[in-house]
DNA sequence: TATATAATTTAGGCTTACCTAAATTAATAA
DNA sequence: TTATTAATTTAGGTAAGCCTAAATTATATA
């Protein structure tokens, strides 16, 4: 009943509308998934109406797609998949930061549950991946994603770094200097009204960063 | 120049040209390739071409297909691909005997050679899959591949188990139970003519084993 | 050497997943 | 309210990789 067995393409079509969709709750333009996917807007209306007929999603003419209940279920178990790949890429193949995507955009359509479910043992049931994205379990419940970057903070409040938005080896080399990881804590000590840099604390030593770098790091209120 | 990158099914024909033609010493037919990728000999001729047009193969109209050098080349690659991913399976992921041949088989066409480069690392470049299969390094080298099994011992001689051909659990339960694992050393006791039928002396004891089983255990000859 | 048979190839078709160009609909601005 | 514009869909086409049926070639046998 969940297996139904999708091609590379349709399960990549079934992830971005999904990504799109802000968990189920937006409906997603023709237009939108044309952009994420690089594929012309006429070829999306005929996947569109292969994935409707499959029931994964939801779609009314000229007005735009929701993905279905079975299209969430099916597109988290994808999800769980790109993540769980990405910590192994990360973790034990020592692959750098930037790399691991484009690999598990591979790796994720390899569809074995088995395969799914021994690696994550294998890896010790990790709870985020190396960006700090949450990791769906067997059954596609995950945490909640943190929405509040570093430039939402106030001055004098306080948040642990809990997901990096940027992909790019640059930023995560940034990262490195500025000694900035998942799991960090950050203090907002100014906003600079100028250019809405912001004056952060972390380890005791004070750093200015663009408000793109801030807008960059997610961080969970404490 | 070796990077012609192939699509999944023209990796599938490469590799099982290769594997029919006897590391490329022999002339391969059209329906035996039909045969083993179980694909109507018309659509292999069409393929035939295909590679043939790339020069991974060339083609006798009528006669049969050899694999180019290059085409060698490609293909132990694949096959490296198809032997680190068993080996990781097997003893990383806990995979049973039976279970890893037909995913190993999705896994081995993700084409990233640092992937492969970096997953031999942290296997620790082993030399051969958990068949006994020799895994060929980064350059298409690798052991040669034993061809006599217990069947080909005379009386009274000795050999180390080094491949096991039938891949179905039923046979790996057997040898569980027979205590023969790759590096297992045999003595053949008596060759009984009745119905061919061996008996070989493992770890001191001595048991009577079938012909068919003991063409399945192939052995270096000590 | 001629012929029957088996292997191989050719011809024509199908599905998937894309494309471009043209038509249709919805949204926006006059 | 109508006209313009932008989004979307329809129509028709292509390449890859398969298929079946028919034609061709090689080979084995009489």
């Amino acid at each position: 009943m969940t297996n139904t067995n999708l091609s590379k393409s349709e399960e990549n079509y079934l992830k971005s509308i999904f990504n799109l969709s802000e968990f189920g709750n937006k409906q997603v333009t023709t237009n939108s998934i044309s952009k994420v996917l690089n594929i012309e807007p006429a070829s999306v209306t005929d996947m569109i109406k292969k994935l409707s007929k499959k029931k994964l999603i939801y779609h009314e003419k000229y007005k735009g797609s929701t993905i279905s209940k079975s299209g969430i279920k099916i597109a988290l178990q994808i999800i769980r998949r790109h993540r769980l790949w990405e910590v192994f890429l990360y973790d034990k193949l020592n692959f750098k930061w930037d790399k691991i995507h484009d690999i598990a955009e591979e790796l994720e359509h390899v569809s074995s549950e088995e395969l799914i479910d021994n690696l994550d043992k294998f890896l010790k049931y990790p709870k985020i991946d190396p960006h700090g994205d949450p990791i769906p379990n067997k059954l596609g419940e995950m945490n909640f994603v943190d929405k509040i970057s570093i430039s939402d903070l106030n001055v004098n409040e306080n948040g642990i770094v809990s997901r990096i938005i940027n992909e790019d080896e640059e930023f995560f080399n940034l990262l490195k200097k500025l000694k900035i990881e998942i799991g960090t804590e950050v203090k907002i000590i100014d906003k600079i009204e100028y250019d809405e840099s912001i004056e952060i604390l972390i380890n005791k030593k004070t750093v200015i960063i663009s408000k793109d770098i801030a807008n960059n790091i997610k961080i969970t209120k404490i």
